[in-house]
RNA sequence: GGGCGCGUAGUUCAGUGGUAGAAUGCUUCCUUCACACGGAAGAGGUCAGAGGUUCGAUACCUCUCGCGCCCA
């Protein structure tokens, strides 16, 4: 079998194997002979997206989760699937047309819908082959995407209920307006930006006005000051003279105008601006808009008059930005501009495509978020929903208690088609207008409810992809059929997302899971942290410093990645920082684990495991490793449980390495290379057993390995899927083994072992010389053959003399000295054992002085007093030992 | 402007009201029969700064400074 084995890991050989035999071996779906379900659903990567490192991290804890659940004996579903990604998928196949110099206008919509698909087809499958690399046990026979027939009929279905119940509208609002993708876009998807700008001072008649946007003046309906503000008394009602546009508008007062800001005058642009919106109502303001979809000046809404007078000014039809030097210019020109300052202000950006936002007048359609959300922060409040780490919660909270409408509809093409209908028919009256009834309805209606007509026009918009994903828990489950699946796993479990999305996603999952299933979505949230560069910057392909997880993978293994990501999770952290040591010391983790079992295998052949040395232990080292590794496996349970995936990982990598590898196995070759068989069966017992819990303990971090390790030392040639060390039970910690005695005597005899090697190296003994050292205490059979074998001792003598020439150290209860004949260097060991000896007096005068204090005998705890007396004894002992052994060494 | 997180070894991070920890890097030694993607030993820290609470603070509180993020 050894011959076998090759001396490192090589994850490429092994990881698309054991994926194939996991798939096609129906692993990933839920055993239905398992009682209790554990959920989870994906967040859906974009369909245009390719895995990135944020992905890996997301998606190995949740891979982690549900491998762990399902060895748990839960009837584990991980469901996966892909988002539409309205904008960005519209944005990137627009791109693909610009390639062979066309627009999708010239396809028109239902060509380039087809286009769309089409590229769906050819590129959108992508990162799902990705999350299979990564070793996603997720369970593709129910994949689904957000635009399939059922995810539609779910997304139907959600808005005609809303707007049944009344909670979804239709009106004239102000929109934030991306004008490159022409579209409307909901609050949450602009995103601010401080930006340095000026403030421009400008004379309107006998006011001057300051103002961040100067081209907006072409919509200027009023002037604004604060009611309280004194200065402007008399002007309060007066009309005043537009410049350059010479319209008459009046000056209003409104508590919204800050006294203090510029020279407390506004403009007041209703048409332009969210604030100016409102005042517009309030003062009923005419509301004129100067922008095209596009962003650029039109004369449109302006009088006959208005529009002679800006004639041949060459301003009409400039995009924004050269509209505001334009008019800026003017203003100079014609002696309207008193100053300009300088004034850092918060600019929107697209979300997707960073263009500066415009404030938009347009028909768009809202949901009336307010009882949703009074319900989901019912929930959260209540600790039905749990947010993980904590602290998010308030965020969230937060967040819902500010909440505006939300604008649903965007102006694209790629997405769902709004199903809302306007009558079109003619109706009988003496203007003969046309009837404009809207009909809100799943399907196309037949006929007009209103006039019964039968000629009508669908709404051209499509839904905020947000609309749909927050039905994902359980669209993705069938909704709105009652389907098995539906009643099974819905609600689900653990949400496993990055915080950026809280409010775009996990909120509005909350929000639609209450309204339509009437149950919280899922009990736990877990926030993954962004992954950033070793300095803690993001990765951007600009910046240079992309990892990609692909390339890890194909490197290093995914393995490899995804417990350098794991045990990287720690504490509350926002940022997860990914570097290449990290990634190194993960594979050098791998390899270890991969020699060391490949060392188990080598020395212990088919022996298998006898259950009675594992249930009574006799040897130290047995007692000890067992000991440890039942420890081990509660503490990684409950990590787990807790989602300490960090210190899950942390555990598990100084169980292996530290204890199995380092001591363990060390200890256990004196027996795997004696003579007496009965000791050597014990060992072979003992090191298969704890191996194979390392490797089920290990499988949800590094699945691929576990499952290669497993087959070989479960001697499994061909294995069928039930083999597989994916559904084996994950195991159970056996209080019973749990050993403080060994645990004790075996930190004694690793101390003991440590400070020999100690001097052994401050001498510079060579490597294979042994020596001969002087105990103080006893040491039985057992142990001296571990300082022997461990430390290079050829011949331990029981004495507490101290002879000259005699190197000594001390170790807990153990007084021990060493003869090295003929190869001192005693100054060094001196400076050595000296530097111990002075901290140790430090030491003991802190104690004694705390002793001392009567301050502290009378104000600290019983249990504290105790606690320093025992040290000082301690210190006092060790001290003593040290003082011998400085003595013998002058 | 409001809020959140962070500041501990060269670096990345744990941590605790009573002697400061890991990994990595660094130095030295070792190709010994699982592993050089390895083993052994070692050096390395005014725990950001200033106050306060306390017998005692790196830890708890307040402020300051610095870094990052979110919201308005």
């Amino acid at each position: 079998m050894s011959e076998e084995l090759a001396k490192a890991y090589d994850p490429s050989a092994v990881e698309q194997k054991w994926y194939k035999f996991w798939e096609e071996g129906g692993l990933f779906k839920p055993d239905p002979a398992a009682k209790d379900p554990f959920t989870i659903v994906i967040p859906p990567p974009n369909i245009t997206g390719s895995l990135h490192m944020g992905h890996a991290l997301n998606n190995s804890i949740q891979d982690l989760l549900i491998r762990y659940k399902r060895m748990k004996g839960f009837r584990a579903l991980w469901v996966p699937g892909t988002d539409h990604a309205g904008i960005a998928t519209q944005n990137v196949v627009e791109r693909e047309l610009k390639k062979e110099g066309k627009r999708k206008e010239d396809l028109g919509r239902e060509k380039f819908i087809e286009k769309v698909w089409e590229w769906k087809k050819e590129y959108g499958g992508k990162i799902t082959l990705q999350l299979r690399r990564l070793g996603s046990s997720c369970d593709w026979t129910r994949e689904r995407f957000t635009m399939d027939e059922g995810l539609s009929k779910a997304v139907r279905r959600h808005f005609v209920q809303l707007y049944n119940e009344g909670l979804i509208y239709r009106g004239k609002r102000i929109i934030n307006w991306c004008p490159r993708c022409q579209t409307a876009l909901s609050d949450i998807e602009v995103e601010h930006e401080t930006t340095k700008g000026h403030l421009w001072h400008i004379k309107y008649g006998p006011l001057t006005v300051a103002t961040t946007r100067p081209e907006t003046l072409l919509g200027d309906t009023a002037i604004a000051v604060n009611p309280k503000d004194e200065r402007f008394k008399h002007v309060w009602g007066k009309m005043i003279e537009l410049p350059l546009v010479g319209r008459h508008i009046p000056v209003i007062q409104d508590d919204f105008v800050d006294k203090t800001f510029g020279t407390g005058a506004v403009k007041v642009t209703p048409a332009h601006d969210p604030n100016d919106y409102e005042m517009g109502i309030r003062h009923n303001l005419p509301f004129i808009n100067i922008l095209t979809p596009d962003g650029h000046i039109t004369f449109n809404e302006l009088n006959e008059e208005e529009k002679e007078r800006l004639k041949g000014e060459g301003i009409e039809g400039l995009d924004r930005v050269k509209a505001r030097a334009r008019i800026v210019e003017l203003l100079e020109q014609k002696g309207y501009l008193e100053k300009i300052e300088d004034y850092e202000t918060s600019i929107g950006h697209c979300y997707r495509c960073k263009t500066v936002i415009e404030p938009y007048l347009s028909d768009q359609w809202f949901v009336k978020v307010e009882s949703l959300a009074r319900e989901a922060i019912k929930a959260v409040e209540d600790g039905k929903i749990k947010f993980v780490p904590e602290r998010w919660t308030k965020v969230y909270l937060q967040w819902m208690t500010n909440l505006r409408d939300w604008c649903i509809s965007r102006q694209l093409w790629w997405g769902h088609r709004i199903p809302a209908w306007y009558c079109k028919s003619e109706i009988l009256n003496p203007k003969s207008e046309q009837c404009n009834e809207i009909i809100v309805s799943e399907t196309k209606p037949d006929k007009c409810p209103k006039c019964g007509g039968t000629k009508m026009e669908q709404d051209s918009d499509v839904f905020d992809t947000w609309f749909s994903s927050a039905l994902w828990p359980f669209s993705v489950l069938g909704w709105p059929e009652e389907t098995e699946d539906l009643k099974t796993f819905y609600p689900t479990d653990v949400l496993v997302t990055s915080y950026d999305i809280i409010f775009f996603w996990v909120a509005r999952m909350i929000m639609a899971g209450l309204h339509f299933m009437k149950k919280e979505p899922f009990h736990t949230v877990y926030f993954n942290a962004l992954v950033k560069d070793i300095h803690g910057k993001k990765m951007s392909k600009s910046w240079g410093n992309v990892i990609d997880p692909l390339e890890v993978i194909d490197r290093a293994g995914a393995d490899t990645l995804r417990f350098a990501f794991l045990s990287l999770i720690a504490g509350q952290g926002q940022d997860v920082k990914i570097s290449e040591e990290k990634i190194t010391e993960a594979r050098n983790f791998a390899n270890k684990i991969w020699n060391a079992s490949r060392f188990v295998m080598m020395t212990c052949g088919e022996a298998g495991q006898n259950e009675n040395h594992v249930a009574k232990p006799g040897e130290l080292a047995d007692r000890w490793i067992l000991s440890r590794l039942n420890r081990f496996i509660s503490g990684v349970t409950s990590d787990i449980e807790k989602f300490e995936i960090g210190d899950a990982a942390k555990s598990i990598y100084e169980f292996i390495w530290s204890e199995f590898c380092d001591w363990y196995v060390e200890l256990a070759k004196i027996r795997l290379y004696g003579s007496d068989e009965e000791a050597k069966k014990k060992a072979q017992s003992v090191m298969v057993n704890v191996l194979e819990n390392i490797l089920l303990v290990l499988h949800p971090f590094m699945p691929f390995e576990t499952e290669e390790i497993y087959q070989i030392l479960k001697g499994n040639k061909d294995p069928k899927p039930a083999d597989s060390i994916m559904i084996k039970k994950w195991p159970e910690a056996n209080d019973k083994l749990i050993d403080e005695k060994a645990e004790k005597e075996m930190a004694e005899i690793v101390d003991l072992i440590r400070a020999i090697r100690n001097v052994r190296s401050t001498l510079n003994i060579a490597h294979g010389q042994q020596i001969k050292i002087i105990c103080g205490k006893n040491l039985n059979h057992e142990r001296s053959g571990y300082v022997r074998a461990l430390a290079k001792v050829s011949e331990i003598e029981i004495g507490s003399e101290y002879l000259p020439h005699t190197v000594v150290s001390e170790t807990g209860e153990i007084k021990w000295g060493l003869t090295v004949e003929g190869l001192i260097d005693m100054p060094a060991v001196k400076a050595r054992l000296g530097k111990d000896y002075e901290k140790l007096l430090n030491e003991i005068e802190k104690v004694r002085g705390r002793l001392g204090d009567m301050n502290f005998l009378k104000n600290a705890t019983e249990g504290s007093i105790e606690k320093e007396k025992i040290k000082l004894e301690e210190y006092l002992k060790s001290v003593r030992v040290l003082e011998g052994y400085l003595g013998a060494l002058s």
